[in-house]
DNA sequence: ACATATTGACCATTTTAATGGTCAATATAA
DNA sequence: TTATATTGACCATTAAAATGGTCAATATGT
């Protein structure tokens, strides 16, 4: 009834998206950890929905030209609380 | 020129939203840090752009009901690339 | 003014992500 | 089919994130 998404969803989903960004290139792992200059077990880690760090997925997304929409998505919502003024 | 966007001004810019958040709240460092049970020297690490782990993001954002909004994002995301057939 | 809370900066230790390696199972291509 | 490439699963070691602590500087409140 409440299936609340929970952390591990999310590195689920980031893994899954990670492939499917990979699986699209037509590339092996092994080549994308080789352009990103990390290890093959690393990239299989964020594919099986594992711990990993930020700079991980950030290399990532730099890669396939998304680091600067994050980049924005973030500051747009930074912007947004701080205009906000506090209900208390 | 080309003021290009790096991993470490997203980091930069993860660290000031957290921080904008906790502020918006009226919290410390201690009081998030002791709600997401981790250590106020993780917090900090996070507000000042150092690297770290998408747990402690990912506690962050359950933290403040972004879980699901994130969740869905990078659901999307992946159902947009695997449903665009490759260009070669 | 004062007392108190918070923050930024460290630092030693513990925990864990990242690495590099192997190997069997599976997928892909010839 | 056979050969080759890729993947998933391990595992020991290294690098680094997380922890818990202190303390001076700064902010906040009385």
């Amino acid at each position: 009834m409440f299936n609340t998404i929970e952390i591990k969803d999310v590195k689920r989903e980031i893994g899954a998206l990670v492939k499917a960004i990979r699986k699209q290139r037509g590339i092996s792992q092994s080549q994308l950890a080789k352009s990103l200059d990390v290890s093959r077990t690393t990239i299989q880690n964020v594919e099986v929905g594992e711990n990993f760090t930020v700079d991980t997925i950030l290399k990532i997304l730099k890669e396939v030209d998304l680091l600067e929409q994050v980049h924005h998505e973030i500051s747009k919502s930074k912007v947004q609380i701080m205009d906000a003024k506090s209900l208390y």
